[in-house]
DNA sequence: GGTAGGATGGGCT
DNA sequence: GCCCATCCTACCC
């Protein structure tokens, strides 16, 4: 189904958002994943509207990275909040990440599905495959090739540079499903999934 | 409309 | 050597 959005410009919504503080990440994972959703997030000449997070806590998550502790890969996870961390999965594609909590506590926000509104162009040019602009982005994998967001983001400060997440000055409410993760087999049914309801991802 | 299976390579035991 | 926080195609209703 096509979506309702309208494609705006980078300045347009530039000028009507403003970039996240550090202090939003700073606090519990789950809260920063939920709040995530309607949130913008930019690279380059391309954004698009948060529509998909999952939370991947410390402790006893074991469907995290960070659950086997800090090694070269993970210890972004551990550090400061508001930054990307960024892995390659399957022999393919690669994932975003935005860690949360204080620093040298784990935590962190996948990102899943963005509902794109800049660049579409773009887009449509790094994944010829897609038909529809709901095609473009409705996954993690896809969202990041779309966007062009690759392991070389791995450790960046999203607050500011040129991988950032902003929010609408004017913030409409969201309402938000919550369901368990995809794709994982460790801590299955944890409600760890949040997905923007309406309108409709897909 | 739906789903089963293959591609593909880094991280860690 | 095994395990993946995936995507796409082929094939089947």
């Amino acid at each position: 189904m096509k979506t309702t959005e309208q494609a705006i410009s980078i300045p347009e919504m530039e000028a009507k958002s403003e970039t996240l503080p550090r202090e939003f990440y700073g606090r519990e994972t789950i809260q920063v994943s939920r709040e995530l959703i309607g949130k913008i997030l930019v690279h380059g000449r391309t954004a698009g509207i948060i529509v998909e997070t999952e939370a991947y806590l410390g402790g006893d998550d074991l469907a995290s990275h960070s659950a086997r502790g800090i090694t070269p890969r993970t210890k972004v996870i551990f550090g400061p909040p508001g930054h990307a961390y960024v892995y390659f999965i399957y022999g393919m594609y690669e994932c975003l990440n935005i860690v949360a909590e204080p620093d040298g506590k784990a935590g962190c926000v996948l990102i899943r599905a963005v509902e794109p509104i800049c660049g579409l162009e773009t887009m449509f040019r790094r994944r010829p495959k897609a038909r529809k602009v709901s095609d473009l982005a409705s996954g993690p994998g896809k969202l990041t090739l779309a966007m062009g967001i690759t392991r070389a983001h791995n450790g960046q400060d999203v607050t500011r540079g040129s991988l950032v997440v902003r929010k609408w000055t004017k913030e409409a409410p969201v309402e938000i499903e919550v369901t368990p993760r995809i794709g994982i087999t460790k801590c299955a049914d944890w409600p760890l999934r949040f997905v923007r309801k309406s309108p409709a991802v897909k």
